[in-house]
DNA sequence: GCTTTAAAAAGTAATCT
DNA sequence: AGATTACTTTATAAAGC
């Protein structure tokens, strides 16, 4: 007996920030090894770090939006090295500037095949995308938490939408407790 | 007052024309795609529906209009694949699938998962094969999908591997090419849907 | 609406050996 | 007939078209 909820990981984190100064990105792409910049493309500069791995929208405004990290240390972390990767650069940035959560990527496993077309029934076809000519997941919207729940045949789903980490254990929990209670659960 | 009116009757003009352009697209793709005439009276329906509940802002007519019609063959039991409307569409597959995804929730059209059988008369007679093998391919996929095989995968590459495997069972093969065209879906796709079935079959 | 970034799931497809 | 690479879906911020 293996807790669904014990399986899930934290796939990816997006978080939102800003160092309160105005930047200019084509400079900063000349100082900064490794910055790609098109603005014709995409105004905003992109910067990635290594450890711990993630990728940074750095925007003409001062706003950066951090993608990529697997944990939300690791986004404050990835984060602090930008911040200070400016500051060398004699760019002031503020001294703690604040770092919104604003998605969470898990993946987690509920341990049995799932019937999909007998699910995409069940749950409710109001609430339910289930297009396997399009894609094999069934996508599920739920309320609380507000999430959206991507189901497979194999069992493996996929949580995003979520801003907390408890968001994830929680749709876990619930998804695992409708679909037993459809009898559709192994 | 005098050009309110004007403006009310061009808007309900072009409003009219907008209609009477999107139901003449429903009915040259139905032609082209030989679905009856109850199939386009459905689309119709669906595309007014859409019209009235102000669903095209932003979307293109042309978009919405393959979009129910695609819808419409589903709800009449007679499915297009996407890559079947997207052919006699001047839409791009992408947007019909977005499109259809968006109308269907917007007008709670609840249409079930599209059911591989539902491909097997058309396929299986454009490939000239029998009723024998008809009914085999639809053993194959009632067995299959009890088995839980039908999981995430497409439909028409299920209905069209159990075609295949009916077609050698009743000795009358077509290869997996001739298949694969029909269903428009790879050869690579049959072998693999094809493995799984036979296996669920109990036969291998 | 689109553009870009990241990551997972599983199916399908194109291309190369 | 493999193997590899790449695209489909979900969410989310950013600035600008």
């Amino acid at each position: 007996m293996t807790n669904p909820a014990d399986s899930i990981e934290i796939q990816n984190v997006v978080a939102s920030t800003g160092i309160g100064q105005e930047l200019d990105l084509e400079a900063l792409a000349e100082d900064l090894p490794g910055a790609d910049f098109n603005p014709d493309n995409f105004p905003g500069l992109v910067y990635r770090t290594q450890e711990p791995k993630a990728a940074a929208l750095i925007f003409r405004s001062g706003k950066i939006v951090c993608t990529g990290a697997k944990s939300i240390d690791d986004v404050h972390e990835a984060l602090g090295i930008i911040f200070e990767k400016l500051r060398g650069l004699s760019i002031p940035v503020e001294d703690d500037p604040e770092i919104t959560v604003q998605n969470i990527v898990s993946s987690a496993d509920l341990g049995h095949n799932l019937n999909l077309n007998a699910l995409a029934i069940g749950l409710g076809l109001e609430d339910v995308e289930y297009e396997p000519e399009q894609f094999p997941g069934l996508v599920y919207r739920m309320d609380t938490p507000e999430v959206v729940i991507l189901l497979f045949g194999s069992g493996k789903i996929v949580i995003t939408g979520g801003k907390r980490t408890d968001d994830a254990e929680e749709a876990v929990e619930e998804i695992v407790e409708r679909i037993e209670g459809l009898g559709l659960l192994g | 007052r005098l050009r309110k009116w004007q403006e009310r009757i061009r808007t309900k003009d072009a409003g009219e024309r907008n209609l009477q352009f999107a139901l003449s697209e429903i009915d040259r793709m139905a032609s082209a795609l030989g679905v009856p005439r109850s199939v386009r009276e459905v689309a119709s329906v669906i595309y007014r529906r859409a019209l009235s509940e102000d669903l095209i802002r932003g979307r293109s007519i042309e978009g919405v209009a393959t979009a129910a019609l695609y819808a419409a063959c589903r709800q009449e039991g007679i499915p297009r694949s996407l890559d079947e409307v997207a052919e006699v569409s001047r839409v791009p597959q992408k947007e019909i699938g977005r499109t259809y995804r968006y109308i269907s929730q917007e007008l709670g059209l609840e249409l079930k998962p599209v059911d591989p059988k539902q491909f097997v008369p058309r396929f299986a007679s454009s490939l000239e094969l029998s009723e024998e093998v008809q009914s085999k391919a639809t053993e194959i996929i009632d067995v299959s999908a009890e088995q839980g095989l039908l999981s995430g995968k497409s439909p028409t590459g299920f209905a069209a591997a159990a075609i295949y495997a009916a077609s050698l069972l009743c000795n009358e093969k077509k290869t997996q090419r001739e298949v694969a065209d029909v269903a428009q879906v790879t050869e690579v796709t049959i072998r693999n849907r094809y493995q799984e079935q036979i296996e669920a079959m109990g036969f291998r």
